[in-house]
DNA sequence: GATGAATGAGTTTTCATTCAT
DNA sequence: GATGAATGAAAACTCATTCAT
């Protein structure tokens, strides 16, 4: 009358994963606040499935970014002995901005508020900042970054210049986070003027 | 008669005056979607009376931030003639990260796609992408930029750069700006990478 | 410091006379619902000022046809004596017809059951209906008219009949009205078959 | 399995007939352009619901009345080959009329110019004008009607003697419209004068 | 008398969320 | 576990009406 118990949670895990890669689509063509009928109706389940897997918003977005945020983390890991940590660096935060760009609206979404959102912050940070502090400290102690730049700030700061716009694409986000990277390997005067 | 007409009027900019100070307010605790009743309520008038001094969300937005951008503007235009081109443009930047990151929730209006915004983008946008290139070419012309820079890509990437959150505050995004420009002063190499 | 009681007198006259002329239009554009605000500007008044003339807006609507109406009724005086009735009756038509067609949305609000609509039926039933009535008689003396046909009646249908829409103008308007005329000219089978 | 899923969607059918049946109630009772909320509330349903199942307003209206539009061109159908052409036009024009003021205002809907009623005039002309114009074929080739008279003409103008008021009920309708049928056997003049 | 600013009730519409089947 | 019907809160927007000047 039923499938087995391990057919029915192979089921089940497989309705997760059909989820999983509905909202990610639909967050890139939506953004994260997408109605959740649409996530459903990609996914091609029920509105109700989507709630029973993913009681809120938030679990499902950090589920649907936790994969990458992992293999992000995971690269500034292999990248994390390179004898040359200044290009480490720049290796890795063109990876993380490729990340970014990618995923339409998670800009956005990291610089939203919205309280349900909070845990995407939280994986974001917890895993990421980590991650992104160890080729800081490694370019720092070779001297070729000012050790006044904190991985936290920078990588809010570069979240922030992957959000694109209309005349603002991928291409304009990387070279902006480039010349971010450059302005951070040299101390910069208290007010922040440029020398002549 | 005209005392009359006269005051009738002063009440009514007087009221237009109490919508756009609490449309700021509003605007920086909720953002530029916040519903048009809270900000009745703020200035303490009815709902109807939001409608008939700014019939669209626009008109408010607007008109709430275009004192700001014509001030901003013509800060660029005192500092057009500065015999230091550089530093001119980072001053001129400090003020216009002063606005954003005053005015909470702007970043985040300027990047939305939402097309009832799309006249505070040409607001911002006509004004101000101007003013930035007047400072931006005498700082080219003297050798301080580099003229792959323009001013609209900076515009956009400053503006993001003060998209505030916690932890990333006035400081941050004012220290990330002039990294930012820091960087734009050189050539970059096409990968972007950091030279060792 | 202000004009003479009878120069105010007259500016207020003209008031009037500039609303109803204004009401006329605006209705022949946005039948008779149309914002009270719509007639002030039109009017070049302000909204105040429609409300003093005519504290509603069936006092507005009923004034706005009465001279019209009048004037139909005028006719129907006019053409009683004819020693062709039937013919009478049908000239008189044609003018109600005429009338009615020219007032855009007069046939729906005729039939609109808004009890602020009320006396512009009153004021059409109690002028027009005994006028008709008067050419219907005189027909139905003559035997050229059904004497079950009653004045009442055959103004409702014919205003209905002047309800006109897209591919259904005042040409047809007035085709059906004289067809239903002739309908009326002999007597109905009770069961309003047509005889082969 | 398939009984839970059966009944649920009996339900939604079951809410889908109070719908429609507290529609049609509220039709009459206020004209279709009632609010939703009254339908709703008539329905003993939520607002949404009814959005639900009729996302808009006209197609509400049309699923209302699409059912006896149907019928009514099924009877015109059955009537089509009747040897009397001009007794089945009469018949015909009975149920139509019959039909019209039933629902009533539905006839007021059907001349209202609003764009979301575009597909009720759709509905009742495609189906209905059609079924006349056989009818009315018939009796033209039998000479028992004026080759002048057109389905569409004489359906609007049935529609309109239609709309109902204090006064002008349906036996009033159903007369008139008889009346008009009967002006229509013959050849109008011109001029539509009727001849002593 | 004239004005028009202010008001707020009334409607439409969208979606997150619940829950019976 | 899955479903999707039902719900209703929330927000936008329109306009008739009042009233202080």
């Amino acid at each position: 009358m039923s499938r087995s118990a391990g057919s029915r949670a192979a089921g089940a895990e497989r309705t997760r994963q059909s989820l999983l890669a509905a909202a990610a689509q639909v967050f890139v063509e939506q953004g994260v606040q997408a109605p959740i009928r649409d996530i459903a109706g990609r996914a091609g389940v029920g509105l109700g499935t989507v709630y029973r897997h993913f009681p809120t918003r938030a679990e499902l977005v950090v589920a649907v970014y936790r994969h990458q945020v992992d293999e992000c983390a995971r690269l500034a890991t292999d990248l994390a002995g390179s004898p040359r940590p200044g290009e480490a660096l720049s290796r890795w935060m063109d990876a993380f901005v490729e990340f970014l760009v990618t995923k339409h609206g998670l800009g956005a979404a990291l610089q939203s508020e919205d309280p349900s959102l909070q845990s995407l912050h939280s994986l974001m940070l917890d895993t990421l900042v980590p991650a992104c502090a160890s080729l800081l400290d490694a370019a720092t102690a070779r001297g070729e970054l000012d050790p006044d730049v904190t991985a936290y700030t920078l990588m809010r700061a570069v979240g922030n210049l992957c959000i694109l716009g209309p005349g603002y694409d991928r291409e304009h986000a990387r070279a902006m986070v480039a010349r971010l990277l450059a302005g951070c390997r040299t101390t910069m005067p208290p007010d922040g003027l440029v020398a002549a």
